[in-house]
DNA sequence: GCCGTTTTCGGCCCGACTGTTTTCAGTCG
């Protein structure tokens, strides 16, 4: 759905970039940052909107307007391709690495024709850095560092990238004739926070017609294999599709053996052995007879081996296979569980949509509550103040219950500073419904400050929630250093809950941490950190993560009734504080 | 380049931190 308001952004990104690079107007690339930001987060189709109903979109003009339609009418951006040019695609990629901005990457590139991140790594090991302008010791160290962490991450994709385009070759490919069932499956269904590549199903007689019209997808750039049963092709954003045409009958045995995991498939093959099965992709068979017992469902193939259907998200060979021979595996939370979303942002600090319009959006979703988390004033750039603040709570106040009777929280977004205070005193914490806080700076203390910082956070008696607690970046950052153990421990003693972030960037806490945390008996807020409309539906991620983490409804506090929620909210020790 | 208006140009998200420098540029949130 919003996928052509993502895919005309990151053209406007990518010219705000260049723009950066080659030292224009700092403001004009901002300018592009910010109408890209406008329309990724719009909620209405903006590939079918003319000049001037972009014009109306806020931050977009007359000239960003019509460079939209002429991408969508032509493919191309003259003025982009212009700017390409005189930058080699690489200097851009430099960009990304931490620590490397537009200025720095130019300096490279003009002064030592690096042009790549290979060139770069190159040129810091022959030290044909030294003696340039900018570029100390230390500084070697932090490019170096960073290009561990971007190649750490390969070729994979973020989850939210690969499912935008999972979602648009099921959407197309079942409407070809003759195709009976198109899903996704693999790590995407698993729900991994990186994708490597996107493994989609198709049950049909002939697969013909669904292999062509695969290969004529818009997007595809590159067909890597091509035959009757299997087609893989290479995406314009580099992601691999491998396409899987099965007949109908086989349609659970190919799900369960796409979605995998490799080590879940081999276990589970185990217990098929061991009951003289063999099982393939296209279905389970008697050993001696070949005979086909189970393949048209997942629940068949799963009920012949003595297990019930295992949820895709835990499929990792984590313990799952036992849980369910036990009868024991978790009755995982689902989306439809959540009740609301306690973390999200409206245009008063960093959103791009209106306090109306975002809870609007919320009431749609069915949501019984929502919270309104705007940043708080030591995120400085936000430049937030007690009475704006104020003026917000008062407006939540008024729209509270108007829609589909959803009740709206007033609460904030604390940032959590190095000594672990928050921005505000508990006087003023005191008139929030609920207070979420956050690391949003000084990511390279000690491991003990850090996890002074975190504890000290827990221990304010208005701090309800955790935001994002690692603070990592996937692919850019990796999370602060602490002893989480510690943090878990304080969570669950204080009556502090553990965001899982949803946005697919941070999925925050990842999974790992969640299978640790919730032996200490925390409870987690699973929410979608949303800064426009579309971004509300971040909470797939996080409800996936939170699945991964094999936690129930009872464990997520946005599941539960309102009155439930809040005696959460009122922490131990806040009347003592509160004054 | 966008916005808002004091209608035609001036201001635009501001401050801290890092590493380099020797007084500050670049990057980040």
């Amino acid at each position: 759905m919003a996928r052509p308001n993502d895919e005309v952004a990151a053209v406007l990104q990518e010219y705000a970039d260049l723009l950066a690079i080659t030292g224009g107007d700092a403001f004009k690339s901002r300018a592009y940052e910010k109408a890209a930001r406008a329309l990724a987060g719009h909620p209405a189709d903006v590939s079918r909107m003319d000049a001037k109903a972009l014009r109306a979109v806020p931050n977009v003009g007359a000239s960003i307007a019509e460079k939209v339609v002429a991408y969508f009418r032509d493919g191309s951006v003259p003025e982009l391709d212009q700017a390409r040019k005189s930058v080699p695609a690489g200097v851009r990629e430099l960009v990304a690495i931490p620590a490397l901005g537009p200025k720095k990457a130019m300096t490279l590139y003009q002064d030592l024709g690096i042009s790549s991140v290979d060139e770069l790594a190159g040129a810091i090991r022959s030290e044909r850095l030294r003696g340039l302008k900018g570029f100390g010791p230390k500084t070697e160290e932090n490019l170096l560092h960073g290009i561990a962490l971007l190649r750490q991450s390969g070729q994979r994709v973020p989850l939210g990238t690969a499912m935008a385009v999972a979602e648009e070759v099921v959407a197309a490919l079942t409407e070809v004739p003759g195709c009976e069932r198109c899903a996704y499956a693999g790590s995407l269904r698993r729900m991994r926070e990186t994708i490597g590549d996107v493994d989609v199903l198709v049950a049909a007689d002939d697969s013909g017609p669904v292999m062509e019209a695969f290969t004529a997808l818009p997007f595809v750039t590159e067909i890597v294999a091509h035959g009757a049963k299997k087609t893989s092709v290479r995406t314009t954003e580099g992601l691999q599709i491998d396409l899987r045409v099965l007949p109908a009958d086989a349609w659970g045995a190919g799900m369960v053996y796409f979605t995998g995991s490799k080590a879940h498939n081999v276990h589970v093959r185990q217990i098929a052995v061991r009951d003289g099965l063999k099982l393939s992709e296209y279905g389970l068979f008697d050993t001696e007879s070949g005979e086909r017992v189970a393949s048209a469902t997942e629940e068949d193939v799963y009920a012949r081996l003595g297990l019930p259907w295992i949820p895709p998200t835990l499929r990792e060979d984590r313990g799952e296979v036992a849980a369910g021979l036990a009868g024991e595996l978790p009755d995982v939370v689902t989306r439809d569980a959540l009740r609301g979303d306690l973390h999200t942002h409206t245009d008063l600090t960093d959103g791009v949509a209106t306090l109306e319009e975002m809870v609007l959006a919320a009431s749609r979703l069915g949501y019984a509550y929502y919270a309104v988390t705007d940043h708080a004033p030591d995120l400085f750039m936000q430049r937030m103040t007690d009475a704006k603040m104020l003026a917000q709570r008062e407006r939540v106040r008024e729209l509270d219950g108007r829609h589909r009777r959803m009740r709206l929280l007033h609460g904030t977004e604390l940032n959590i500073g190095p000594d672990g205070a928050v921005d505000w005193p508990p006087q003023f914490l005191a008139g929030f419904d609920l207070c979420v806080a956050s690391v949003h700076s000084h990511f390279a203390l000690s491991r003990d400050a850090q996890t002074r910082r975190l504890l000290r956070a827990c221990e304010n008696p208005y701090v309800n929630v955790i935001g994002h607690p690692t603070a990592r970046r996937l692919g850019k950052r990796t999370g602060i250093d602490a002893d989480l153990d510690a943090v878990f421990a304080a969570c669950a003693r204080t009556g502090t809950a553990l965001e899982i972030n949803g946005q697919p960037e941070r999925l925050d806490l990842g999974d790992e941490e969640i299978l640790r945390a919730r032996q200490y008996g925390v409870r987690f807020a699973v929410d979608s950190d949303a800064h426009s409309t579309p971004g509300l539906d971040y909470v797939r991620y996080g409800v996936g993560t939170a699945q991964r983490g094999w936690l129930t409804a009872d464990d997520v506090i946005n599941t539960w009734p309102l009155r439930k929620l809040k005696r959460f909210l009122r922490k131990e020790g806040r009347e003592e504080t509160s004054g």
